[in-house]
DNA sequence: GTATCCAAGCTTGCATGGAAGATGGCGCGC
DNA sequence: GCGCGCCATCTTCCATGCAAGCTTGGATAC
């Protein structure tokens, strides 16, 4: 059957994917995560192993990996015998993923605020560059780039923090909620009220004050969090 | 070597209570994980596949995505091509480790103290029975007991929290740090600190005020902290 | 028409073989 | 003695085969 394709996958234009320099695993994970994330397989799908394989242009045994990775990840629920089911998010998993990016964003913040007077002006000043970019956008109407700005304040400021185990779980998180950040984003109003909270961390973490700084950034996601939970039940949005 | 056995066992109807529903990849994975935390796999050892196939009676596969879920987890590193390795904890590992679970148990306990009365109530009752078992063995001297109860009061926070995302997230952390806590529990000082420390949070949690229960938890778990960490400096206990 | 049962076709779980990469030891040149 | 390259061996990676479980659709009995 599928004989060892040594480049390109020339059965499957479009989804040009993967010239990593990893194994089939690494390659089967990421085009499936990437596919999750983008919503190319859409919450609820059911699908096979064997077909992923096909389509991906390899057997069914990295497939299988990378999907137990993905399972663990909490992107996919692989049913014995049944197949890939690709998950869909509740509001009550919205209410889940905001309590643990409270936690997690509050003592970064506090961390980073705790660095060196150095590092932690460093910081300061790349979370103020992301946040002036978020306005930028804001004033330009660029909703895609606010977003992404938004993403990368947040991502630096985890990263600031220097802990691999609260990155790792954060991107989990971000991972299980990109779909769900991707629609509501054009149903958020008050974009500017993230503006200037966002402006409230960094002003804390430049003045070193930890506990300013944690209780900003809680203050910002569960601003965010009450925000969107009620657009959610509003649209009826039983799982997304 | 060991056949292995066909399942399910058609011929004995209702007889030999519950063959354990898990495939031969749960059995794996739940043996190999117990052996990491029973430090039965040495932290450091590097094990082959076909080695632990072979003890535990099935073929390479299971064991392999078995190891994918470790690895996943955080307790074993699967280096391409050359074996399994069983992580070891260094000292930066246990400040990232006690970084997550001050944010988590600091945010559980949040949310348990804004329960409804009931609920909250039922909560605190039941952690201060975990207290009362660690005061107990604390004044018999019973140290694998009170840290047994200490290990349930904490869980029992978690779990009252109602975040699925959040037990798991602590469960992965505490499968990380048991063959630590273990070590170390012969060598703390101070036990009846914790102890105090936890009726103030219960106490909190009964009263009902969110954001003092959410600071002694954080409170508690930053003294732990920095009573531990010295502690495995001073042993120049590199890797555990 | 309706309920029931059985078989066929789908799916994955697991074992195994071939291939390729990594490692350590051995011999060779100096 | 010392360094270097080569090969034997050990390891995983991936493809594939077989069998078992689940679902479904059709045939049959009433």
């Amino acid at each position: 059957m599928a004989r060892a394709r040594p480049r390109g996958d020339p059965g499957t234009p479009g989804a040009a994917e993967s010239e990593k320099r990893g194994s089939l695993v690494d390659d089967a994970y990421a085009a499936m995560r990437s596919a999750i994330r983008e919503a190319s397989f859409a919450p609820g799908y059911q699908a096979s192993e064997q077909e992923i394989a096909l389509r991906l242009g390899m057997s069914r045994t990295p497939v299988h990996e990378a999907a137990i990775r993905l399972q663990e990840d909490g992107l996919v629920r692989v049913l014995p015998r049944k197949g890939i089911l690709i998950l869909a998010l509740a509001p009550d998993d919205m209410r889940e993923i905001y309590d643990v990016v409270i936690a997690m964003d509050g003592r970064a913040a506090e961390l980073v605020a705790a660095l060196p007077d150095d590092e932690r002006l460093a910081a300061a000043q790349a979370l103020d560059a992301h946040t002036e970019a978020m306005a930028a956008a804001h004033a330009s109407g660029d909703l895609p780039g606010w977003g992404l700005a938004d993403a990368a304040f947040h991502a630096a400021l985890i990263a600031q923090a220097r802990n691999g185990r609260m990155s790792r779980i954060v991107q989990a998180i971000n991972d299980q909620s990109h779909r769900a950040r991707m629609l509501t984003l054009t149903l958020r109003p008050r974009l500017d009220a993230s503006i200037a909270e966002h402006r409230r961390i960094a002003q804390a973490i430049r003045a070193g004050t930890a506990d300013a700084a944690l209780d900003a950034a809680r203050q910002h996601r569960m601003r965010a969090r009450d925000e969107l939970l009620p657009l959610l039940d509003r649209c009826g949005l039983k799982h997304l």
